[in-house]
DNA sequence: TAGTGGTCTAGACCACGGT
DNA sequence: CCGTGGTCTAGACCACTAT
């Protein structure tokens, strides 16, 4: 039989399928091992590739994991809460603390791979901070890591007008992160708003933040503005999708 | 050569890397055909499964398209802006207008396979809405489309004690929609949360809202609250993650 | 060393789309 | 009709993990 049944679902489906359900329903749990390549192929009678058709389903819906030499195993998802409004409330970097260790539960967030330097604004961080494009703004790239694991990617741009010379441009921006230098500098930011995009990562965004296939991110692009609406920074972060729950409170 | 040389990438990923590359770079542009199959067989002079496995990877990562019997073609994004805070202000909902109509450009937005009873509470849904796990709600699950497309699900679960017999459990909830009504029943909501999480699809999911392969989704989960903080609504969205950014504002 | 997943070849038949 | 992508078989060698 080169194929299945007419308007059967092909056979590699209905094998993906059947995995699916004993993951769903608990019957396979987090953690387990699933069947491999070898366990499809006798129990279903088909060939390698189409056992590994079936498998490859499972793995790029990200709800099991191919470990080489060992086999396939249950995906867990546990993520992080990252409370959009209150882990920007000014008493947070008021009290000299930054922004981002609001998110992690026992306060071991790490950043690593720290750059920072001045360059000319693309279009759109130009567009978001309201600077004609190839004006010279900060850029500060890094990733932040919880308990070893990478989670996130941010680029956060500022006009160097306002940014350059000061810690904002060092790698080290002091007690309460450059939110606390903002307003020091009597730019305070006021108002904040976030966009939220998801996509597959990029195959360099999958090395960087060590994902598995089949794992999503989600893009938050946020832009800081002033009590006077003055656009003071524009931070255009990645996130493992597998890692974090994104919370929003706000009244009608 | 049953593999390539040492420690070099796989055939089927270089072929794929160039490929991102041409569309990235925008040498082949949206809707763009990509080399198909037999085009990569030639250039290359690999195999038909190495040809295929190369096109998997730009399909699983979303960025071209399959159509079958036509040929591979670079695929746009396009998105609706949603914008969380704003399309659930009072003003709109107290004009007549339901919630969801606030997303479209130009108000082509339709729902469709609506299904509305009563229902034990699941657990999380129990939790949301502070009652005892199966303790009756209402529920109603519809299908929002835009043009034609189908651009998200969405279920939402309300007390029964205070929805049923009211028009909240009829397929059309009035004017103003279910919060026009639960303003009338003296419970406007007046906070909102709502969490996002992201993934891959089910293959159910990807059949209801034609998504196509390498499409991840969101899922919103929304609470709505009275002034009292009483919890009147739980409403489970999962959106079609090419079709949306979504938008949230905020003060520090 | 035995077993696992990862890559690859060389064929085959099918369903569908556009000419 | 021919070319496209979709499914499938039957082999092969490799790199890695666990024992």
């Amino acid at each position: 039989m080169a194929t299945s049944d007419n308007d059967s679902p092909p056979v590699y489906r209905e094998i993906a399928d059947t995995l699916r359900e004993e993951i769903r329903s608990g019957r396979l749990s987090d953690g387990a091992r699933v069947p491999g390549e070898n366990d499809l192929m006798k129990q279903y009678g088909v060939a390698r590739a189409t056992a590994r058709q079936a498998l490859s389903v499972l793995i790029n819906e990200g709800i099991v994991v191919a470990i080489r030499g060992s086999g396939i195993y249950v995906r867990a998802f546990r993520p992080l809460r990252r409370h959009g409004p209150r882990r920007l409330s000014r008493a947070l970097w008021g009290s000299g603390r930054a922004v981002w260790q609001a998110d992690a539960p026992d306060g071991d967030f790490e950043t690593d791979s720290i750059e920072v330097g001045e360059v000319p604004a693309p279009g759109y961080v130009a567009k978001a901070l309201g600077l004609a494009e190839d004006t010279l703004v900060v850029r500060r790239h890094r990733r932040y890591r919880l308990g070893g694991r990478p989670m996130q990617l941010a680029t956060s741009y500022l006009p160097a007008k306002l940014a350059a010379g000061t810690a904002i441009a060092e790698a080290d921006t002091g007690p309460g992160g450059i939110y606390a230098r903002l307003a020091e500098l009597g730019r305070a930011p006021a108002h904040f708003t976030e966009e939220i995009r998801v996509r597959m990562p990029t195959p360099d965004e999958a090395r960087e933040l060590r994902l598995s296939p089949g794992t999503p991110v989600m893009d938050v692009l946020r832009t800081a503005l002033t009590a006077e609406h003055e656009a003071v920074e524009f931070n255009e972060m990645t996130l493992d999708g597998s890692a974090y729950v994104l919370q929003y409170d706000f009244d009608a």
